[in-house]
DNA sequence: ACGCCCGGGACGTCCCGTTGTT
DNA sequence: AACAACGGGACGTCCCGGGCGT
């Protein structure tokens, strides 16, 4: 939920749940290893979220539309502090810490194969680079609603998305 | 460069040989305003090589697509250290800082408005959205980019652009 | 073979294979009478060494000499890295552990009284003084020659007992 | 005063003079740092107390046995806490810390220049090596006496020294 | 006898902001 | 304007001891 640098007030917050001598009894590695199970963890169960909203929709920009409109639900009820909980590891990590970049990078192509392969089940023949844009995108307008505090560019991504699975699958 | 709490004052301190003393003449509200600024300097800097671009290139599509590639190459040259300069700091400050939180929201605005503002002399009637999911866009990818060390986002949602910008003039 | 407090619980148990758990069934004053034993323990040994050297030769000058030479090759095998096991322990415990510090003072006087039987079977009158000033020598040339990295201390000690020894034997 | 590792209840009483925020001002090096400064230092004042001595006290044995003398009073008046600050430092840094054995090693060397410079003075013509006996074996009662709380060691050493310098001197 | 997990506390490090002196 | 020194507080790490279930 918050960045990797700036959690240690979530430290205190582990104090409430495991205290802190127990802490590396569970985590050897430390601070990494706990940021990488988080990473994993957190992409698992977004994923898991991603996986059921795409499997009852079959129109892919339909299902896409549909996944963009409950993260900014997310936001809304999170008052803008929950994005991506990956985008912020991930970038003030991504400079100093090879290990927790990789289990970033796993997550977002874990996202990606699940778009993909959605998109190719709805007819798209070549859709790894459009899933990559479409991450690409989603993962951009949440950075900018969070900052601006407004939806305003999760509803716009999230309306031209089907323009370019549209124009995907005519040009097939 | 770098996210607001991976970065010590000492160590902007020695990298700018200058003395600790002088920071709080200059910067009396400290690391928040010292972080505001920075943003708002690296937006503008950022911003001013975006408008050269643009100017120099009447076709939005072609003109994205470079300013894209430029980012790339700058990618490369930092060994996929530097991405997009506010982001970082709009991710790790959003939950706990406005002053910063918006200064970052201003940079956004700032080069949403470029872009629309290249559009709409390129025709297109109604830009604020497009122009706001292709920074969208631009910004995820250079996440993604930075996250996977790959250029294969940014080239991705390099190429996609043009399908939008079409969409949209064909429309109208 | 190294300090009191430099030694961490769950590196001598990682060390020795043994389980965590079973270390309060077995020494269940805990660090303390796990130190108490070592020391005793590794006082015996010695001991057990020093003795099978002085009796494989009677003459105590002679004797000393062999079983600094001992030392010295100990030194030098494990790279300056074990020195007295004892007095590592004793010093850094000395002010705040008497327990420590009593098992420590037990195996010196252990050391002593053999080296002072040795010395009184070959005729020496006296000996618990000048068996004393020994130990001392040895241990201090121990110290000098762990902190320098350098057996010249040891075999300056090494020669100079000849002399010790010869002026008691003579006043007797 | 304490060994290196045991100590930190020293940090406590370093809050008693310099706040601890400063410490990493006046030592950037950390404790490591601290500890070479603090060995050099308490090798200084021992070093100079010792030239008093001896610049007092032109016979060798007579000198030594001052110095002995006072070593014990100081143990005394400390109830035996305080025995010699380089020793503790030394055996508990000797294995895992070059610089601060180092340190060690350099006051061992000055105070046995001391006490060469002061025997070659006397007539005594190779004084090195018995130098270094003489610091072992004083080193080594100190030890002694701290572990058994008696003096005995340190008393039996100081009258056995003149033995070893009256020998040197005879066979010049 | 062992092994998993807990718990509080300390260590060494370094942070950010503020003084007082030139 | 620049600088040295202070000051408290937090972070990440690791410690030693002791429960709980077998």
């Amino acid at each position: 939920v918050q960045g990797y640098h700036a959690t240690g007030l979530n430290q205190v917050l582990a104090d409430g749940g495991l205290p802190k001598g127990s802490l590396y009894f569970h985590f050897p590695g430390g601070k990494e290893q706990l940021a990488v199970e988080s990473v994993r963890l957190a992409g698992d169960e977004f994923g898991a979220a991603l996986r059921t909203t795409l499997a009852s929709t079959p129109d892919p920009a339909e299902a896409l539309e549909r996944a963009v409109a409950q993260l900014g639900e997310h936001l809304i009820t999170t008052d803008y502090r929950e994005g991506c909980p990956v985008a912020t590891v991930a970038l003030d990590t991504a400079a100093h810490n090879d290990a927790v970049r990789t289990a970033c990078a796993d997550v977002y192509g874990s996202w990606q194969s699940l778009v993909a392969d959605h998109m190719r089940a709805a007819g798209v023949e070549e859709p790894a680079d459009l899933a990559t844009v479409v991450i690409s995108a989603i993962e951009g307008a949440l950075l900018l609603a969070r900052t601006c505090r407004d939806l305003a560019p999760l509803h716009a991504v999230g309306t031209r998305l089907r323009v370019l699975l549209e124009n995907e699958r005519s040009s097939a």
